[in-house]
DNA sequence: TATGTTGTTTAGTGATCAATAATCAACATA
DNA sequence: TATGTTGATTATTGATCACTAAACAACATA
């Protein structure tokens, strides 16, 4: 997993390596992503038309699909930015911990700050994004569905360092629940003390089993 | 809160208590919900249209918006006949606990076995729905976002009994949130034994705290 | 049977959906 | 300057959205 958020140099004219005739692109394509990011972040996929995304991207419809293939494609394209930037939980930080209830207290608590952040939307994409949609869309929320099983092996991996295997994908799952739970209630207004109090709870039953 | 589940009579010409004059409903009002609830819940209120409840309940537009005033005002009717119903978690159910773990553990396997029975779709309908949604939809997501926080307020009555007020509210958060997490997770294919893991790690936790 | 009430039907409403056809404009290279 | 390439624009596609106007049908009561 990266740990090094994607801060994407600002190109005037797009990314590309070399130059290639033909007329260059009149927006930034990862300013478009920003953009789309935040609209799809806020009211999700099936809550953001097209006409949202152009209106708020200043650009016509054509220009997006040259860029991103469809709506999906760009929703896709959105949630690896996400993933890569604002929605990125660094396992990394686990690297002081002392023991597996700081490892899991260091991770809830980088959680809690990405779905409260203020130059965030509230909650985390990948975390509440496509839980139920209109059938057409179903490739789409089996993609989510898979990215929130990758987040569920990482968080295994980085706390095998803690535990034995047998347990730590017992409780990565249980801090993955947590992780849900809190990207919902932050999403309904929940204050950083209250969703601190669910992290405490976390680490307070964690503690007595496995600190010394 | 009922724990009475609300096994509503099936008559034959919808629930009125005195004849009234005028033509009979020709569909059963309780069915038709039924089936409405089972497509929004398994699509969600955005990715179910007019089209698809008119068509699976067998009836012409005009008589759902006589019945219900409008596809919010059927959802709503929906989510209390779900609440009342196939998504009613009986907190009654902790009478006989033997102490707050006891307690929360019967609570969350109660939620398993709602998110996970074969006769229901996956999922809770109220932990994961309109979680995001088109600003036209910010009416019925406060409403939604509502019936979470009563759901929070409930789990803190009932754990009342077992532990101090200042404690009970920080841990119904906790139960919520993981309530939250099962929800997605079921939803994303896990099985009722990977549930229970979570059930188990979040019980265990708790009883080095509270039990004697 | 006549009348009022209420739910039914068919057939639409204008608005919006994601996506595109046709054409024009801006670049690199020859 | 001429040509090829590529993204821009305007305008529009058929489909679908939630919802309803108008007329008909089934009941209770007078």
């Amino acid at each position: 997993m990266l740990s090094i958020c994607c801060l994407v140099i600002d190109m005037k004219h797009t990314l590309d390596d070399k130059p290639r005739g033909g007329r260059p692109w009149s927006f930034d394509r990862d300013k478009a992503l920003h953009m789309a990011m935040t609209l799809f972040w806020r009211h999700g996929y099936e809550g953001v038309s097209l006409a949202d995304l152009t209106k708020a991207i200043g650009v016509a419809p054509p220009s997006l699909y040259a860029a991103f293939g469809s709506k999906a494609g760009l929703y896709k394209s959105v949630l690896d930015r996400y993933e890569a930037g604002a929605g990125h939980l660094d396992v990394e930080i686990t690297n002081s911990a002392g023991g597996l209830p700081d490892a899991v207290k260091l991770l809830l608590e980088a959680a809690v700050a990405i779905a409260t952040r203020r130059e965030n939307e509230r909650g985390c994409m990948v975390s509440t994004g496509l839980i139920t949609c209109h059938p057409d869309n179903d490739e789409l929320a089996r993609d989510l569905a898979m990215r929130r099983e990758k987040s569920l092996q990482q968080l295994a991996d980085v706390l095998a360092r803690f535990a034995c295997g047998e347990k730590t994908r017992r409780i990565a799952r249980h801090v993955l629940s947590v992780m849900q739970g809190i990207s919902i209630q932050a999403r309904d207004g929940a204050t950083v003390e209250e969703l601190h109090e669910i992290v405490d709870e976390v680490v307070w039953g964690l503690k007595e089993r496995f600190d010394a």
